[in-house]
RNA sequence: CUGCCUGUAGCUCAGUUGGAUAGAGCGGCGGCCUUCUAAGCCGCGGGUCGGGGGUUCGAAUCCCUCCAGGCAGGCCA
């Protein structure tokens, strides 16, 4: 609500996380080890952020970079990075093995000369030569933890931002049928690179583009208007889930033109009143689109995922934003017509002189067909350029609920509204199928002049979802055993074959509330379907975001209704356990909590290597979740929550604290479960993974 | 035909800019609930990293080539 934006998640890092009062006398006073080798570079120092571990191993490195130097005589940028076992240390430069050759010396030799002579900051107790000729360092593990438990996660909330604001847009669901998995794919993959890029401090505007003026939505308006004759007020009383009728209606239009191809004049009849917004078939567009986006935006709020503005491909045609980005395109001469040929009467945009679609057979694109159409890739290219603020035109809004979320529209008269569009970076996050089409917007954008911009629009591709033969099988879209080559099968909203959302969603909720209510046999039947609500939610968006993004999901009912190993609930296990063990300490009537100062004073023997192995882990969630949003590869984030989950649950058995005895034993567990603790709800956050109670 | 993606344990997949003994989950087998909740932990078994060349002290990772699978190359999106 703060934010006036409809993105509306339950904060659950930050409600947990205590507040780091220290932060301002740390800043003004830096901790004795990190002081006389802070970085010359103001803003990495004054950042100070999260990026605690990150930070100190620029420095070491840098250490190390000046004493290759001294000793050696040449430049050599040391690699870091943190050995397989703590037995070996906590971070390791193969710097030796890379200068062997031109020093042309044995690598270990090399490593043992520099050990002797190079002084780290306090915070290495020791190093020494492994292996090959691994330089490698032990740190000073109490001080290591007591540094974490004082610093946030993701640095300074109140540090500023980080950049302009980016632009991310994802769902973009065509209105015309009810979501099915591969769409939650993209909403979740869209939502988690918000969340992340918010976390580390970039200004976010999510947009979700509503193209109701398409060839799908008209589909569907012909089937309601001619297939089934029903007029605009009949199908405004149809009943919900109004969805899972046009999912069924959209396929049967499909087969209905085919048993008659002259029905397909129905469909450009419907097209172009779409287009212009005229007449009864317009009306039934907008009703339909409206209909159908109510019930995606329900299906995405029951995943905790939300947006800022909803676009609207209707409103770029009615504020003639295609009109203004065809002018600009002309006059550019980056779209000429086409005299003769098969694009006769049409104007394209050759791609020929670009190096990325060298190969291709047709070198040109059509932008605006022979009958005055505008293809999709047309409307992209102003919508586009309308986000990067280079269109010179801007939407009217309207509120499109009550809950701050904004739709664009054709008339002013919305009242005041934040600023849209107009962003310094533009993320796109649609299916690797289309990276095609996206190149062309890219191009557009280039061929314009705006070669900056360009660079900055950027398509988060991933691969798309099908069916694994076992789950198309189950569904029955697999019939006997004459397919039995067939890996998967993809889905197809046109044929109809598909996972429904809600439908999958339903499913887990109803296998999670038997697990749970096996569990709890008293549980009242709402806290039950909270619970429920929350493991569903946390194994459908985990299964979702763990996989790598080049990888098809071949969808398998028995994987996404998993609950153990690598799963969304695996994770919320281990923050309940945690949970259990401060409610017992309270219980008991001992602390709970171990402050820094006093984990700075234990003793290095309580350290043992799985428990430091723990904190280690934690100390580079940070680092993590910078490079997974910087690469557009989010299953780092899922795959740095299952380490430190499942370091914890070790930890869990192996170091028991309620009945141990040795009061400082007990608090450095304590302090690793805190730092655990911390990082773990900074990625569930993250990942939009909920925090249930008890499970 | 051209471009992009994929090929790692029975199955599903990780594997950071080339580095330490190629890892995890599921499944199989065997242990662990008087315990901070067993949605968990521990152990065992399981690998020509698609094939072949090359670069390198060192290749699952980089280069070449071949094989297999997926996607794209519409006046559909």
């Amino acid at each position: 609500m703060g934010s006036g934006l409809s993105y509306q998640v339950p904060d659950i890092a930050t409600a947990d996380i205590p507040e780091n009062a220290s932060r301002e006398a740390e800043i003004g006073a830096p901790r004795p080890g990190f002081g006389p080798l802070a970085p010359a570079s103001d803003s990495l120092y004054t950042r100070r952020i999260m990026l605690e571990l990150s930070l100190l191993k620029a420095e070491l490195a840098a250490v190390l970079k000046r004493q290759i130097h001294d000793t050696f005589a040449v430049e050599h940028e040391p690699v870091i990075q943190v050995p397989p076992r703590r037995e070996l240390g906590d971070l390791a430069f193969p710097a030796a093995l890379h200068l062997a050759k031109t020093l042309r010396r044995k690598p270990r030799d090399i490593a043992t000369e520099l050990a002797e002579a190079v002084r780290f900051p306090g915070i290495v107790l020791r190093v020494s030569v492994e292996g090959a000729g691994y330089l490698n360092l032990f740190l000073d593990r109490g001080r290591v933890t007591a540094d974490l438990l004082e610093t946030e996660v993701f640095g300074d909330p109140a540090g500023g931002e980080r950049s302009e604001k980016i632009i991310v847009e994802h769902t973009n669901i065509n209105p015309n049928k009810a979501a099915h998995i591969g769409h939650l794919r993209n909403a979740v993959l869209g939502d988690v690179l918000v969340r992340a890029l918010r976390r580390l401090g970039h200004p976010v505007e999510i947009q979700n583009y509503i193209d109701d003026t398409g060839v799908q939505l008209a589909d569907v308006v012909v089937a309601f208007t001619d297939l089934r004759g029903l007029d605009a007020a009949a199908v405004a009383a149809l009943p919900e889930p109004f969805d899972y009728t046009c999912w069924d209606l959209y396929s049967e239009v499909g087969r209905w033109y085919e048993e008659d191809p002259e029905r397909q004049a129905l469909r450009r009849q419907t097209l172009h009143e779409l287009e212009a917004d005229e007449g009864p078939r317009a009306e039934m567009g907008r009703l339909v689109a409206r209909r159908v986006v109510h019930r995606h935006l329900t299906t995405m709020r029951r995943l905790g995922i939300g947006y800022d503005v909803l676009t609207r491909e209707s409103d770029i045609l009615g504020l003639d934003f295609f009109t203004r980005a065809f002018e600009k395109l002309k006059a550019s001469g980056a779209i000429h017509l086409e005299e003769s040929g098969k694009n006769q009467g049409c104007w394209v945009m050759p791609l020929s002189q670009s190096a990325e679609f060298a190969g291709l057979e047709d070198p040109d694109k059509v932008i605006v067909r022979s009958d005055g159409t505008v293809t999709y890739v047309g409307k992209d290219i102003a919508y586009q350029l309308w986000k990067f603020g280079l269109l010179g035109r801007d939407f009217h809004y309207r509120k499109w609920g009550d809950e701050g979320l904004w739709e664009t529209a054709s008339e002013e008269g919305g009242g005041t509204h934040p600023a849209f569009g107009g962003g310094a970076k533009v993320i796109n996050v649609i299916d690797a199928r289309q990276s095609y089409l996206q190149k062309i917007v890219r191009v557009g954008l280039e061929s314009l002049g705006h070669t900056e911009e360009a660079e900055r629009s950027i398509h988060f591709a991933y691969e798309m979802v099908s069916l694994s033969k076992a789950a198309a099988r189950q569904l029955g879209y697999l019939t006997g055993d004459g397919d039995g080559e067939q890996k998967s099968l993809e889905m197809s909203g046109r044929k109809g074959i598909g996972v429904k959302a809600d439908d999958l969603l339903d499913q887990i909720e109803d296998k999670c509330r038997d697990n749970v209510s096996e569990r709890y046999p008293d549980l009242d039947a709402e806290s039950l379907d909270d619970l429920a609500r929350q493991l569903a939610t946390a194994a459908l968006r985990f299964f979702m975001v763990k996989a790598t993004t080049t990888r098809v999901i071949a969808f398998d009912f028995q994987d996404a209704l998993s609950f153990e190993g690598e799963t969304g609930p695996y994770l919320q296990y281990s923050m309940v356990r945690e949970r259990n063990i401060r409610r017992k300490l309270e219980a008991a009537g001992m602390e709970t909590e171990v402050d820094a100062e006093t984990v700075r004073g234990l003793d290095a023997e309580l350290w043992a290597d799985d428990l430091w192995d723990l904190v280690l882990t934690a100390a580079q969630t940070a680092e993590t979740v910078e490079k997974a949003a910087g690469s557009l590869e989010l299953s780092m984030i899922a795959r740095q929550a299952l380490e430190l989950a499942g370091k914890f649950h070790g930890v869990y058995h192996r170091h028991r604290i309620l009945d141990e005895a040795d009061p400082d034993l007990r608090r450095a567990r304590m302090a690793a479960v805190q730092v655990f603790r911390k990082s773990s709800l900074a990625l569930l956050d993250l990942l939009g993974v909920p925090v249930p109670e008890k499970m």
